[in-house]
DNA sequence: GATGAATGAGTGTTCATTCAT
DNA sequence: AATGAATGAACACTCATTCAT
């Protein structure tokens, strides 16, 4: 590996480095109650290096969310073509889902704070475009699998997804990686409850 | 009435004006990009006159807190203690829940986004406090129901409660009041689906 | 005079005061060499309570030269359409450009050095606007001269115009109120120069 | 030519158009407007890279007037010097000037906006040293041509030597190479106005 | 109860400059 | 001769808060 190499990739770990830690306080605070300076000091260096790395507080934001955004619905995708049946798919998306809480927590409470102010900011029209992408992909499966007598027939499948969705999501906010529950255990939980209802019988 | 009266009620008159536009822009925009006078120009007032009404940013948002944490709870136990059957008291913490989010959707909102920041912020123990109450009255209910048999017993009732939960409160982002959605529609949908879970027969 | 007026004036007062400061360091520092601080200081606050009066360092800027140009602007206008001969509107427009630099060196002095790249800046299209229309004012004077027969007939007007406009607002470098001389001798040095040209007979 | 020279000669090279880039930039945006980026950027390397060629920003500024100066002051010298009439003196001193204009805009217009100020500041008192003898060298000429009786009597040569030199070198404000007018049109047109000046007859 | 001027700390960002590689 | 990461000071500007009027 030559020099030239080395510095570049050096530079790709400084970058990563500096969104992890980004990623972090603003997940716990919230991004606007996190400062540049907040970043930097963690990061070890003064405010003003961060702009050799970045051109601005929000190309940080923008660089996690978009690559979280990308990366999951690249996954999700390919769990939606592999060609399983609906109720397989569906139980392979959920997993995905909380094995990506359990990867990468901050990306993910960082996305579920902010988000839906920043839909409508400009320069984040992307993260409308991958969430409805998202959404189809999810209404899609749910409708194949009313079709196939898989799923219950008579629910609206646009206010179950909104169910579906918040509550896995919103699992990030007490599910942290190293604690009682492993990504495994939360979706056996998930799934049996999503499945079967809370009735007996 | 007497003069003294009518001042108390005009100056809680104008607090709970200000109460409210506190409450949609930190619901919206988050607490730390909302500022004073974003809430003062709503008022019609300059920002350093909110000052005659509230001692801080801070003491606002607590009030907020305050009174919507205490008006839930309150309502919980009254439903909690009103003798029905377990099935029947979930249903109505449900439908309750519902009401709240369609009647103070800004309180709602607001608690979502901010309140597991703050529940660590001191002035605000009471956040933690009350939801460690508003969460042992639903497990209760969960448990009764389990012993009585209507709930399945195979369930961990604490994960349970938290998919419930978030699924119920995160509902706030998309349940808007004069929308498609009514609060009973949302609640029956959602009843339909936690009670039935999402497979055929 | 009641109160309220009382403090618009003190307001006023106050805006003046700031706007004659700025003028000043900008005139004689340059603009982006003259910090807010720089402002504020002389002014007895602290920076940022510049901005209850100013919205930003570029509208402090703006204040100063569109007042400058609108009454430069406003007075030639009355000059020229004063009836009075070619030759004698000409000597009374370069008697009120001394006067106005003996009177306001600051803007003129701002002016000089900041118009040109500012000119071409969103937000001073005015400058060009006006300028525009005070070179109109002085060719138009030139042209009627021409043909009246008491100007020379053979020069280049535009150009004229040019040499002419140069050296008169350029004294501001050299011609400080209070020094040797006084804007009455200046004017007669420069109308004796321009009138009948260095050589003798 | 050997190695070390042709070293030597194109690191003078690039010096010089280092210094080019920044004379155009700073003519046109003004000294503290223009960055260090800047000039690197138009020089196709990175800022720090410029401190190779030179040890400091202001070291640019300085070598860009300082060999400007010396230049002009030089070609005077010899055209004073010539023993031609004051007359004739004046016409190529007025002559080399646009020509200057013509083949250095950059430097007379930064000279232009910059040189008032920056002649007080430390490392800058050449400027004051030199334009101190071109003056000096003008009033000469416009003394003894008075003396001669080719120049009127009357005037204040301190006064019209600054009229001539506002005048004249202002003009690179508008004369630019490769518009309508040339040093040799304009020379023409400057001196026909200041030898006789605008009257008729 | 409200104004308007001001504070003082802090915000994101820029800049000239340094230096190991 | 140039890079790229970093510095440290400064910059324009914002904010919650205070207080005399």
């Amino acid at each position: 590996m030559n020099t030239r190499t080395e510095r570049a990739d050096q530079s790709s770990v400084r970058r990563t480095q500096i969104l992890a830690i980004a990623a972090r306080l603003i997940a716990s605070q919230g991004y606007s109650a996190t400062t540049v300076r907040d970043i930097a000091d963690e990061a070890g260096i003064l405010s003003g290096s961060l702009y050799h790395h970045f051109s601005s507080k929000e190309a940080i934001l923008e660089e996690i969310l978009r690559s979280f955004m990308d990366g999951l619905l690249a996954r999700f995708e390919e769990i939606a073509s592999a060609g399983t049946s609906p109720r397989e798919t569906f139980d392979a998306l959920v997993q995905h889902s909380f094995l990506t809480i359990e990867r990468e927590p901050d990306a993910v409470g960082l996305y579920q704070n902010e988000s839906a102010f920043l839909a409508t900011q400009p320069g984040f029209e992307f993260l409308q475009e991958k969430s409805s992408r998202i959404e189809a992909l999810w209404m899609t499966v749910l409708r194949e699998g009313q079709a196939a007598g898989a799923f219950r027939g008579s629910m609206d499948v646009g206010v179950v997804y909104r169910f579906l969705r918040d509550s896995l999501w919103s699992t990030v906010r007490w599910f942290r990686p190293g604690g009682r529950h492993t990504a495994e255990s939360v979706s056996g939980h998930y799934l049996d409850l999503f499945h079967n209802g809370l009735l007996a019988d």
